[in-house]
DNA sequence: ATTTTTATTTGACAAATGTCAAAACGAGCA
DNA sequence: TGCTCGTTTTGACATTTGTCAAATAAAAAT
């Protein structure tokens, strides 16, 4: 988890006292494969970050899974909505494999961003780097055929495939399980 | 241009004197029917909002204009990428019809950020508030037919369909014009 | 090693959307 | 009024993707 801590010093690096604070509010979380992090309907109150493991985001939409978000080793993840505003989500929130997390509370965050103000930066950066990534997203979907957006995930994250069922990131990707399988047999 | 400040306000009520500056650091500027407001290439250097009139953000992309934002009276537009990094845009930005805006500049919102605790947070809301707007499109985009993105715009910001052209709406929905043009004749 | 379960691929067909070309429409202007 | 330009619609057809059912393949359990 210290790849944790460099990754929030990316965002903006802290100084004391506000860095100690800040790390130590991150809490160790442990999940067996297959548990749900957060059900459906719940608020979810955790900033989440995998230290080692895949979470997977879905919702359930006419008897269909849809995979929203996957998140590997070393990267964040959150039910953006429910965490910001504090409303039930209709996500859930599960994991692929054995999990080790780290996750802040939406409360201790909110008060150490009132306490300091560059905790206050280092989450808006954080936002920020969410918000290009969800706008990169966005793109690719409106405007990339299925074969284009299954390519540039191949090449940004060779190893989801390797760990992820497909049918999990033929949602993701936007598409359905079959149209993947062909998408592959054609390569 | 109340409306700028009321809307400021919804986001998080500044104290002074971090309002007054923040408040006369967004300039206004005005641009004719047509017009470029930034062309493609150009570092993004504002953050604008529309006060009267229509803005519309898109990129070519084999030789077709996509358009990825429609702002309307009283909203906001940024080309957020190159806002937020400080690279040069693929995107351009033009007047729809005549505008006019206010906009305030990076180097003096990253200032008033550092001065001013409230202002980090009140901008922190707002790139939050942004990225659910993309969040909710993006789902919009990866499982909603085109006729119910159709729908929900229609439900949503009704307006623009009186004052954008239907090409640009067609784009900006991920489908074609003759798609949507087929769709609403079936209505 | 065998069975059971889960994941992936394949086939046949249907539905949605895209492409290109042409026609119809509408606003502004000579 | 009639012309011109830009917008919107329509037609014919191609392509992509989805749907449902079944067949394989792979993984997990016994």
């Amino acid at each position: 988890m210290d790849k944790l801590y460099a990754q929030l010093d990316t965002y903006y690096p802290l100084p004391e006292p506000a860095r100690s604070a800040f790390f130590s509010a991150w809490k160790p979380f442990f999940y067996e494969k297959g548990q749900f992090i957060v059900p459906e309907g719940r608020v979810s109150h955790y900033l989440g970050y995998v230290v080692k493991g895949v979470v997977r985001i879905f919702y359930v939409k006419h008897d269909r899974e849809i995979t929203e978000w996957l998140a590997l080793d070393n990267s964040f993840f959150f039910s953006i909505r429910s965490f910001l505003e504090r409303v039930p989500t209709h996500l859930r929130i599960h994991a692929l494999e054995d999990c080790e997390l780290r996750a802040i509370h939406h409360d201790d965050l909110m008060q150490l961003c009132d306490q300091y103000h560059a905790v206050e930066k280092l989450f808006r950066r954080m936002v920020s780097t969410s918000l290009l990534l969800s706008q990169v997203r966005l793109e690719a979907l409106q405007f990339e055929t299925a074969q284009q957006r299954y390519e540039r995930l191949m090449r940004d994250r060779p190893d989801m495939l390797q760990r992820v069922p497909l049918g999990y990131i033929a949602s993701f990707l936007g598409i359905t399980q079959e149209t993947l399988s062909r998408i592959r047999a054609k390569s």
